[in-house]
RNA sequence: CGGGGCAUAGCGCAGUCUGGUAGCGCAUCUGCUUUGGGAGCAGAGGGUCGGGGGUUCGAAUCCCUCUGCCCCGACCA
């Protein structure tokens, strides 16, 4: 593609609504534009990048036997009615209806729908198992579109459904679409990890999530390295406390601690580290008396397991500074177990604790050398905390922890759906029985975003090879006045074309700098560069985007080598 | 939905407190000069100051109201 024939104007300026390294990149470089919240268009270049994933995407899921096919978007509420999601998917959906006031949603997943495929297609075991998929776009009124296409409202998915006789034949189709998950990420150049996760509510027996890594990714995982052990964060358990709780040693006492609120403070002043400390959070219960969450100083509540306990409101809620005051006497930062009145819950590494510091419920107070079952009662007991990096897994290794961007998930549903709306085969005896399904997403627009996450530098975006959409940039320098900088790139653009390789010529009339500039924001992996300087003595030069080295290659051997460039990149 | 912020040219912003009819940088267009890392000079186009209502001789500025967008929280590919 000719530049000059592209109405491409890139900013130097980071716009306002933009966060997100990603959602900048993007908007900058004019890959995208934002329409409404949560809503954008692809413009050119950006459409490239979004068709190179979803060629992998489905390549690979050919590959792996899935069959492609192409659902509405807008699907009837009768379906969504007959798996009772009309009135419990809630806000998210979009809904609509029709000049005869039928109603209608914009689809934000396919689980009725292809369910009503299954039920009209399948008819015997002996068509099981199948697979269907679609790349389509599906919209979710998020309550809060974020960081560009990293949440948005519409997006680009992939999602494939899978259609059973049994258990077995569901576990092995989930099996085989997490090895071809990883091998699609494998294959766009972005390191991921899969770990197991809450299937929250499409429900289902397993699910797994699929994460590219990145610094600025929204979720936490817990892993090790030699081990099966995989988890995101929300799931992970930590591990019980090892021996018998020490024996009290010290008296309690109270201690001043005038203006001394966080953990770190009170550490501080008190000369002791945050593994001697307790604090205490409040959270709602479910009859809306509050209840107090003991965890060591070192450690954060994990709100998924806590949300699990009989008598603890869902969601979990934590109380407001009001509440706390009402219920322990002082201020938050200053309240603790001791003497309070409610059902007090400690993390199984809290209750270990002896001779610990915590709030004393009074202002301006803490208590020290405070001892479980001497000057409290014992508590219930429980895991409340997020597992830390160097904390031991289920099978002894050390945990470490990384963030990650979620791009896919693989659940099994077993017979959710088609109980409910009646998707049967008759099976080898002939008997009618509930087909087991499982269903399989990609973020096809969130890889792209997740992709420039991953992978930036300060002056714009290094795509991987696969997610590029040009290989090679090619600029021509003052190609206006040199008739002979003209005709070789031109010549050199046909010659690349050719050879199939993707080139996007950079023609304008504009100065060096911009071209430069312009080719390193879009980030194309390779740039060539044609100029009187090299010409003159018969060299081009060569420049690899992501580590910025560049050397002068022969004007008869530029071909030639770019090729083998593209070849040992594709690998 | 709860909490906070913003809305002035395509983008980034000033002007609003203290009312007097809109400005700067980038981008765009023209000309000249320049030409290997976002050039210089000269000129030009582009704004119902988010919408509606009110106060006033006069509103970007003050008041009321609506809308949109962004950030923090719960949810998700």
């Amino acid at each position: 593609m000719r530049l000059s024939k592209l109405p491409l104007t890139t900013q130097k300026e980071v716009p306002a609504e933009a966060e997100v390294a990603s959602h900048q990149l993007m908007l900058r470089a004019g890959l995208i534009r934002q329409l409404a919240s949560g809503l954008f268009t692809w413009m050119p270049i950006g459409l490239r990048v979004l068709r190179k994933v979803e060629a992998v995407v489905r390549d690979e899921m050919n590959r792996a036997g899935a069959l492609e096919i192409l659902m509405p978007t807008v699907q009837p509420a009768e379906l969504w009615q007959e798996t009772g999601r009309w009135d419990k998917y809630g806000p998210l959906l979009l809904r609509m209806h029709d000049r005869r006031h039928r109603e209608f949603c914009f689809g934000p997943t396919h689980e009725e729908v292809v369910t009503d495929v299954g039920r009209q297609e399948l008819k015997s075991y002996k068509q099981l198992p199948v697979t269907y998929y679609q790349i389509q776009t599906k919209f979710r009124d998020e309550l809060r579109p974020r960081f560009g296409l990293m949440r948005a409202r519409e997006f680009v998915m992939k999602d494939a459904y899978s259609f059973h006789l049994d258990q077995e034949s569901l576990q092995a189709t989930y099996d085989l679409m997490a090895e071809t998950y990883a091998r699609i990420f494998m294959r766009l150049g972005l390191p991921s990890k899969s770990v197991e996760a809450d299937s929250g509510e499409i429900g289902g027996a397993q699910s797994r999530e699929f994460h590219v890594l990145a610094e600025t990714g929204e979720d936490e995982l817990a892993y090790v390295t030699d081990e099966d052990f995989a988890m995101n964060l929300e799931l992970a358990p930590s591990p019980a406390p090892s021996g018998a709780r020490p024996t009290p040693s010290r008296e309690m006492k109270k201690v001043a601690t005038p203006d001394t609120r966080s953990i770190d403070q009170v550490c501080q002043l008190l000369a002791i580290s945050p593994q001697q400390t307790l604090k205490t959070l409040f959270v709602e219960g479910e009859d809306n008396k509050l209840i107090a969450l003991v965890l060591r100083g070192d450690h954060s509540l994990n709100t998924v397991k806590a949300g699990k306990i009989a008598g603890i409101k869902t969601p979990v809620t934590l109380a407001s500074a009001e509440q706390i005051e009402k219920a322990a006497g002082a201020q938050p930062g200053y309240v603790g177990p001791v003497g309070i009145k409610a059902r007090v819950i400690a993390d199984h590494s809290a209750a270990h604790c002896a001779d610990f510091v915590c709030g004393a419920n009074e202002d301006g107070q803490h208590l020290s050398g405070v001892n479980w079952g001497r000057d409290l009662a014992e508590p219930e007991i429980a895991d409340l905390r997020n597992v830390i990096a160097g904390d031991l897994s289920p099978g002894g290794g050390r945990i470490e922890i990384a963030r990650g961007i979620e791009v896919g998930h693989i659940f099994q549903l077993g017979d959710k759906y088609s109980a409910s709306m009646g998707a049967r085969v008759l099976d080898q005896n002939g008997r009618e029985c509930d087909m087991l399904m499982g269903c399989y997403g990609i973020g096809v627009s969130r890889i792209v975003a997740a992709a420039i996450e991953q992978n930036h530098d300060d002056k714009g975006i290094i795509w991987p090879q696969a997610l590029a959409p040009f290989d090679v940039s090619l600029l021509a320098l003052n190609s206006k006045k040199s008739a002979r900088v003209r005709s070789f790139a031109a010549e050199l653009y046909e010659n690349l074309q050719s050879a199939g390789i993707e080139v996007l010529y950079d023609d304008r009339d504009s100065r060096a700098g911009v071209m430069f500039a312009d080719a390193d924001l879009l980030g194309i992996p390779h740039q060539i560069v044609v100029g009187d300087r090299g010409l003159d003595n018969g060299l081009i030069e060569y420049r690899q985007r992501r580590s910025g080295d560049s050397r002068e290659i022969g004007q008869d051997e530029i071909l030639e080598f770019i090729k083998t460039q593209l070849d040992s990149n594709k690998g």
